[in-house]
DNA sequence: ATATTTTTTTTGCATTTCAAATTAAATCGT
DNA sequence: ACGATTTAATTTGAAATGCAAAAAAAATAT
């Protein structure tokens, strides 16, 4: 039922107040009062209201007025910002056998970042935070600063995450099956942590401080080891009832097809993952032709038969999953996120092209598709987006406990 | 961004309030003001307030206790229910080549249903309109009260369509494309009408009166000529951006696969659709065989080897496309709608086996997935209860502006 | 009859938002 | 230079709204 919203008593309502206003604040890095009661709907009296407590919790500050200052008439508008002082957040990413780690500012600054060596690629629970608590403070050591400083961790892991729950159903880097991971960290780390999917983080990650930014409703997909993809619905991660979420590489593009790293057949990722690529195109080659991504890329480019159907094929099948997820979703944008390298062969005009003509015809615009290169970092970020936006929100209910 | 809810202006939050008690009631038929409080949390003090303006306006009344009154002390709690005679409702879905209409209470009794032939699939929509009218004010004799009696009418069409600008992209049933469709039909109609993509309105039905009446995240599907989807999450249909939402019939499963009626390869209707399988049908025996589904089926069953492989492939394709589904959305249930008898072959134990198959695996309950026989008037039903739900909205917005 | 229990309504208060008025801070015009 | 004008931010006062607590209502239990 309930087409709109609920009744929210007023405790409730006013933090849905400052939690919007600082979103709006956020998502345009300098916005004067006037913009955001023009943003938001909100009148003036009660905009200045609720920055002047955000101003007193120290989350935001006043900032000159942007550009063009010169020239308007009238009293100017102070712009406000938020405080990028006010917290320090983590951003952690497990790999295979490496974590990544990215500290920033509460404004999502990066103050320092780090990587380290992993021995194993899949351990205990205990072992891994050990690890982890390990790298946060060595990173925390380069950046000058104690561990305690800060205020949130974000961990992104690959695996099945229920992130409301902070509960590990199923990861790569851990033993455990069915874990409150989070809890297992909270233990030795000095602030709440916060577990989510790594696909889902990127999304976070795009929709704060990306391409997604002024946008409430688009699709993430990322391109790693795996195929991932996040759903942002009017502003917020589609998640499912379990939490963990929207398995897009996972689904299947053909019956009793390719065997994939799930054990099950015919998912997408099991045709356009660059371990199933290499597999493919070595099984073809009737040996152990191709040890990189790279090596297969420049024998298609030079001509190989065999290499290009292989990447004609999974590009085919790429097409084919963008298509239904535009057919299922009729997202606004498409982001193709990832380090540019490892999906050029999955992103080309023909792509595009293929993509078009499986999708419902409607007369409108297609979506828009863009590709977004982060760089390696692309997944710490996004974990460090997350917990900002969770330190956020645990930092303005405070503040309705406490204020008046 | 912005995690929960926006700040609502003091109107909108009023009218939020009333609209969420009306659903709360409406979902339950008879319930005491004090449960009204503890489903919604809001206090009694201001269900007491908010309940007498809906009774002030017609909207509810009081009805007696429920059930098991004796025996319990204390003041006996007085039932609320929707007030039936509040308003008149029509939901109409045209079809190929027929029209069928239920009017219903404001409480989706029904009140009287009406079946009319067309002489033609497709029409201009002036046509259509004419049509449509002259088939509402027949049911409306037959029910005994004049057209103008109706306060909203639901209007199911089968084709694209985005129900918030009441806009048709396509229909088959109309020769126009691209056109305001329910302004046409409003010039001629005492009362707004409600427009929707069939598959969105058996959702709507099933949210409202039906299996999803306790549950705000599910999926229908709904298996007719074609294949449909309707998503409800947190409790709305989701559209998409372009409102026309989600093609789940229109998903491709295999790579240029069987010839769909919407001109693309590869569809899940190209190969679940009734057209579809008696396409493949005679096409595999060389002739024209089978002229319905039922002769295919008692083939099948009598143990004719290429109709079985025909129905199996359609079991499997489905069952693909059900994982993907499921994979996706992750929902809390599933509802397969619609006239049991066609698609029978499509809903049993294997193909459930064969979805739990290609569902990634996580140690948590698969969704629940079960069958809803409606029957015939399944669309028409459908587009009252989303003509209900746009009324009710309406009434209450009104409210808000009159009462104080 | 009186006490007890439970639901509903009333009362009074605290909060909150907004419109309108006011103040603040700049430029424009002469 | 100095008032007029313009725009932004703040203050003020009024209206609304939701809740806790108290009161009333309506039943059963003793």
């Amino acid at each position: 039922m309930s087409r709109s919203g609920k009744l929210a008593s007023q405790g409730e309502q006013r933090e849905n107040g400052r939690q919007q206003i600082l979103d709006v604040i956020r998502a345009s890095e300098h916005i004067a009062r006037i913009d955001i009661a023009k943003a938001t709907g909100v009148s003036p009296a009660t905009v200045t209201a609720l920055t002047s407590e955000l101003l007193n919790a120290g989350l935001i500050c006043e900032v000159a007025p942007e550009g063009n200052t010169e020239g308007r008439r009238g009293r100017p508008r102070v712009g406000l910002a938020i405080r990028g002082d006010a917290h320090r957040i983590a951003g952690i990413k497990v790999a295979r056998r490496l974590i990544s780690i990215v500290i920033t500012d509460f404004a999502g600054h990066e103050i320092v970042h780090h990587e380290l060596a992993l021995d194993t690629g899949r351990m205990p629970a205990q072992v891994l935070a050990q690890e982890i608590h390990r790298a946060l403070k060595e990173t925390c050591k380069l950046g000058g600063f104690p561990i305690a400083d800060l205020s949130g961790v974000g961990l992104g892991l690959a695996g099945m995450i229920d992130a409301p729950r902070n509960f590990v159903y199923w990861s790569s880097s851990l033993e455990e099956r069915n874990i409150h991971f989070a809890a297992v960290l909270e233990e030795i780390l000095p602030c709440p942590v916060f577990l989510d999917n790594d696909a889902n983080l990127v999304a976070k990650a795009e929709h704060l401080f990306g391409a997604g930014r002024n946008c409430d409703n688009f699709i993430v997909i990322t391109i790693e080891h795996g195929v991932g993809m996040g759903v942002v619905i009017d502003g917020k991660i589609y998640r499912g009832t379990k939490g963990c979420g929207t398995e897009f590489g996972h689904t299947k593009v053909q019956l009793e097809g390719a065997l994939c790293q799930c054990g099950q057949r015919g998912c997408l990722e099991a045709y356009v993952g660059d371990y199933a690529l290499l597999r493919e195109a070595n099984i073809s080659s009737g040996g152990e032709r191709y040890q990189t991504l790279a090596s297969l890329f420049s024998a298609a480019q030079k001509g190989d038969a065999m290499a290009q159907s292989v990447l004609d094929r999974a590009r085919r099948m790429f097409a084919l999953g963008l298509a239904n997820v535009v057919n299922i979703f009729d997202p606004g944008k498409i982001i193709l996120a990832g380090a540019r390298l490892s999906f050029d062969h999955l992103y080309s005009d023909r792509v595009i092209d293929e993509m078009q003509q499986w999708i419902v015809d409607v007369d409108a615009p297609m979506p828009e598709i863009l590709v977004h290169d982060w760089g390696d970092l692309m997944w710490a970020k996004g974990a460090a987006a997350y917990a900002i936006e969770e330190v956020s929100a645990l930092t303005v209910k405070r503040l309705a406990g406490a204020a008046g």
